[in-house]
DNA sequence: AGCACGCCGACT
DNA sequence: GTCGGCGTGCTC
């Protein structure tokens, strides 16, 4: 007698055993086949894992395999060992971890065939005299065509300029002809599009590590800003294809642009798929199978793609590996940048984790030895450094959060006719509403925090749980008519410097202004026209885009993460105020950085400010490892919610006490209320284990999780684990 | 996580 | 009378 172990996604850390289907034909069960299978009162789609001749559970209880869903595995075996390694690492439920592998349409049971691409190629012994001399269309159709001896595809044709349309047109006169879409790749020597550019000493050096030695290494290609790291991802890449293997790319969540794209489109003359948010379920999957079928030579994506199968992996890498973004926030807390790695080893390929602000913890695997560091110190061309200078504003009067040397530096810059950049990490018009005459504030009736006050369109909004309401008359409290706006955001910011600067144009680039499809593209296009502006906005404009008029970068409030509750604060600002400088100047223009704060003194501040990021990392370091904090530590939050205050709390303090005995060397600390207890409704609390030896605490969880699980109260409370953690929140 | 069952309050 | 509120228990 058999039995199939399947995974099923649910929250239940264990698999489902079935029997065969009733009317099965005599055949054998592949592992990682999808099986539809009843569950409870439901039907699910599930992922067969193995073929057993025994089980615990009593023969009575065990239900058919509705039905067999593929005929052979969509998956290779390595992708679902890394699901399964990531189950196990951040403790998440194994059928839920294996089944968020698979791209959604094949969750939802969707039939695993992609759909075909046709591609078109010139017929033999034609030519474009064969057309008439006026058809001017149908002749740049028909050279772009025959450019591509392996067929080209409509969507390329489009991205191209060619018309599309008139390929029926040059069917019927039987110039080109159709046909599917064949594996096969450009032979080497066609693989180039666009010429490579000119790499300076640094970035020679950094290629040829990564591209001369064999196998699996982490490199950490560490580069500053203008540096040419994509240079260098390019031609590594070329080295790979010229291998006929593939190169998987992973991209902050906000850095998918068409731009990005277009720069590896425009180099390589191979199909390059991009798994981004706007794709249908069908189209992702059409995507994800180009990649697994080897079709794809450059596969795109963000934190989920890391998940994606390549026929023949050549090399991985992540771009701007700091993003807080590669790690998954809720539900499969995994970061893709540390699984990347993972999987890189499995496969035995290069991995290059790029960033200008390394995180502590790749930085720390440098100097452990476990990542080769490769820096760029130079930039390319003649472009120089810009200049920093840390404005002391304490005691200054301010104009809505701007001094008055500020908005005289701004003056200068946008009279020498370039342009400047005022960054403010707040959106909304005011942080909030205060009454004058009580000093009561808004706040969220659902959350312990106050309500920021909008006025495109005007009403109170919540930025953690998003509820929202008109803005008030009178105060709650006293009923005075006296509120006023405290603080500044972008909006509030926008208006000043309207206010101040009437004549020159001011765009603002935050969530909300950018939320209409292709206004992003509008202000983008305003921006590089080239005339003197001022830009507004949040960290959105400190992500891939950049700037090259302009010369003057205005920092607001750099003072915000200095003291913050999380020990990643000040890693956070750091790499923030770097990144959101690295938009400002270019080569014939040098740009200078302000930072406006009322800690001038601050020793860190003053470290990024005078001898840049890498000498404050440095610092910090030694400060994370006199307090034992990760990269020296390695932690993990056991959450806890319950819809009434200190139930979650009582949750944790009962798990503590009756488990931490079972543990040596394992730290606990807490539980403690979260930093915003209450949100969106729900009261938070946490307890968190930390522990020098990595092994030692993922074994300490599995086992604590077994006990949590069996813990009367866990039904009833939302828990989870959230191994290293990037917010503490 | 879903989903159904089941036991108490305020509606037609 | 019953409609529906969400506490509890189960999923091979």
């Amino acid at each position: 007698m058999i039995f199939l172990r399947v995974a099923i996604p649910s929250p239940l850390r264990r698999y489902f055993d079935y029997l065969p289907p009733d009317h099965a034909e005599i055949g054998t069960y592949q592992p990682g086949t999808r099986v539809k299978v009843p569950f409870g009162r439901r039907e699910l789609v599930g992922l067969l894992l193995e073929v057993v001749t025994e089980t615990d559970v009593p023969l009575n209880k065990l239900k058919p395999v509705i039905e067999i869903l593929d005929s052979s595995p969509l998956q290779p075996q390595y992708i679902r060992d890394l699901a399964l390694w990531a189950a196990d690492y951040y403790q998440h439920p194994i059928g839920d971890a294996l089944l968020q592998s698979l791209p959604v349409f094949l969750r939802k049971g969707g039939e695993g065939v992609a759909s075909h691409t046709y591609l078109w190629k010139v017929m033999p012994d034609t030519s474009a005299a064969n057309l008439s001399d006026k058809a001017h269309q149908q002749q740049a159709l028909y050279q772009l065509i025959a450019e591509h001896p392996q067929g080209i595809s409509k969507e390329a044709i489009r991205a191209e300029g060619g018309q599309a349309y008139l390929l029926t047109t040059l069917e019927n006169k039987n110039l080109i002809i159709k046909f599917k879409q064949t594996h096969s790749l450009p032979e080497a020597e066609h693989l180039i599009k666009e010429a490579p550019l000119p790499l300076h000493p640094e970035q020679q050096s950094a290629l040829q590590q990564i591209t001369q030695q064999q196998g699996f290494n982490t490199f950490l290609l560490d580069g500053i800003t203008g540096s040419g790291k994509t240079e260098v991802y390019l031609q590594a890449i070329h080295e790979v294809l010229k291998k006929g293997l593939q190169a998987l790319i992973l991209v902050p969540e906000i850095g998918l642009t068409p731009q990005t794209l277009q720069r590896f489109k425009s180099r390589f003359r191979v199909p390059v798929v991009a798994l981004h948010s706007s794709l249908t379920d069908k189209q992702r999957f059409d995507a994800w199978m180009q990649a697994a079928q080897g079709e794809a030579p450059i596969v795109i994506g963000t934190r989920s793609a890391i998940f994606t199968p390549l026929k023949s992996p050549g090399i991985i890498i992540i771009d701007e590996e700091h993003d807080s973004s590669f790690k998954q926030q809720e539900g499969f807390r995994y970061s893709a940048r540390d699984l990347a790695v993972v999987r890189a080893h499995a496969e035995q390929v290069p991995i290059v984790l790029g960033s200008a602000t390394p995180s502590l913890e790749s930085l720390h695997n440098c100097a452990q030895q476990r990542y080769q560091h490769l820096t760029i110190r130079s930039r390319a061309g003649n472009a120089s450094a810009p200049e920093f200078q840390l404005m002391d504003i304490k005691r200054l009067p301010l104009n809505n959060g701007l001094s008055s040397e500020l908005i005289t530096q701004i003056q200068q810059h946008l009279q020498q006719g370039t342009q400047v950049l005022v960054f403010i990490n707040r959106r909304g018009f005011a942080p909030s509403l205060i009454c004058h005459d009580c000093g009561a504030l808004a706040e969220c009736k659902r959350c312990d925090a106050r309500m920021t006050l909008h006025q495109q369109p005007a009403h109170l909004h919540c930025h953690h749980c998003d509820s929202q309401r008109p803005i008030p008359v009178r105060c709650d409290q006293c009923g005075s008519h006296a509120l006023k706006p405290v603080g500044a955001g972008t909006e509030r910011t926008e208006q000043t410097l309207n206010k101040l600067f009437p004549d020159t144009p001011i765009l603002r680039v935050d969530r909300d202004s950018t939320a209409r499809k292709g206004s992003m593209a509008k202000i983008m296009d305003q921006v590089h026209n080239g005339s003197p502006c001022i830009l507004v906005g949040t960290q959105m404009l400190a992500k891939g885009h950049h700037f090259p008029k302009v010369t003057l970068v205005a920092i607001l409030d750099a003072d915000s993460g200095l003291f913050s509750t999380d020990f990643r604060g000040m890693e956070r600002t750091a790499q923030m105020i770097i990144q959101v400088a690295g938009r400002a100047g270019r080569a014939d223009h040098p740009g200078k950085v302000i930072l406006q704060t009322h800690h001038a003194e601050h020793p860190l501040l003053n470290l990024l400010a005078t001898k840049g990021y890498e000498v404050f990392a440095q610092e910090e370091l030694k400060l994370r490892q006199q307090y034992q904090l990760p990269p020296y530590q390695h932690i993990a939050i056991i959450r806890a919610e319950a819809p009434h205050s200190g139930r979650a709390e009582g949750f944790l303090h009962s798990i503590k006490e009756q488990q931490s005995a079972f543990f040596s060397q394992i730290h606990w600390s807490g539980p403690f209320p979260s930093p915003m207890e209450k949100r969106a409704g729900v009261f938070r609390s946490q307890l968190i284990l930390s522990s020098q030896s990595r092994p030692l605490l993922q074994h300490s969880l599995s086992h604590l999780c077994l006990g949590i699980e069996d813990h009367p109260l866990a039904s009833r409370i939302r828990w989870s684990i959230d191994v290293d953690p990037y917010d503490m929140h």
